[in-house]
DNA sequence: TATATCTTGGATATTTTTTATCTTCAATAG
DNA sequence: CTATTGAAGATAAAAAATATCCAAGATATA
């Protein structure tokens, strides 16, 4: 029962990369110098973002990442769902058909009754995972945190920021 | 994002347990032939179970496992958390302040809310784990698997039960 | 005392996670 | 229009965690 540690720096990236202005990027090397992370393993979860649509990936020196669409629109569960897969925690490897009285294959037509009670209560982490949103959290943290950490977050945007793919700007016209 | 396998191991064997007669046991030998697993490998779950007080174990060549106390008082929670360990599955490493703007540690005081939100989500989990308790899983074996199935394990639990410690039969008097 | 069981610790193998290195791509300068 | 540069993307290697197995010790019964 473990989420790997790239889930807690794939959210706070994603926070992060809402406080860009539209259209603009912020490179990988950028955002794991900002969470003290290794860039190249980080690289990796930004990658799975991106084709979960979560982040938007722009190549080239005015490249680097941003949000997909915009933060009301992402819930934790998009981002933790893209960065350990779609499989549920719970594997249900079928133990029951191992035994040594085990019937043939069409006898567990019906799924085993451990697996849905495990896989009930997975639903119920998820849909509480999808009710909170990206957007949520990072006013709360707004909200809470030392205004000097703000302010650094701020001031740190700035001067890492690229211009992005001039493009995209039209194509997402979604601000916050 | 990923339960041991051990886990699914673990609640089957607790299932089969339910049905020993109150006081009797079952040794690891025949839970894990039971269900086609590594024996040396399911003593070090079926220890961990029995050190949460999910199970018994009672040494001695008329000893094996019994459950700890009845089924009904058994949820899916307190198997999970005895194999997996108490930790929950979001642990933040607090990357907030491996910032290079990072503040003193004191700046910190209120927790992340990234960490705040993620926890909740466990707790929506954990919450439907306690209220899946194994008595109820069992009543939905019982009445949705195949009765052949049912009536090979009946018969492999009266062939290898052993009479466990007699002492015990007076100190678990809830029987089911 | 002999046996059948749990208990404990370590050795080994497999998988997963993390880090490092190299290749490809797109924008700009000359 | 080619070369350079700063970035993503892919591959390979190292480290860590997990799963499995094996063996010697402890405990209780007969």
């Amino acid at each position: 029962m473990k989420l790997s540690e790239g889930v807690e720096a794939a959210i706070h990236c994603a926070a992060l990369l809402a406080g860009l202005a539209p259209g603009k990027t912020l490179p990988a090397a950028a955002l794991a110098e900002y969470h003290g992370v290794s860039a190249s393993y980080l690289v990796k979860h930004l990658n799975r973002l991106a084709a979960a649509g979560v982040l938007v990936s722009v190549p080239g020196p005015h490249g680097g990442y941003r949000l997909g669409r915009s933060a009301k629109r992402i819930s934790l569960l998009d981002i933790v769902l893209a960065v350990e897969g779609p499989e549920p925690a719970f594997r249900c490897a079928e133990i029951r058909q191992r035994s040594p009285g085990a019937l043939e294959p069409d006898a567990y037509q019906k799924p085993c009754g451990i697996k849905v009670a495990m896989l009930k209560a997975e639903q119920a982490w998820r849909q509480a995972l999808r009710a909170e949103r990206l957007a949520d959290v990072i006013a709360g943290y707004e909200a809470e945190a030392d205004p000097r950490a703000l302010a650094f977050g701020c001031a740190f945007l700035q001067r890492h920021q690229r211009p992005g793919d001039a493009a995209a700007m039209s194509a997402s016209p979604d601000p916050q």
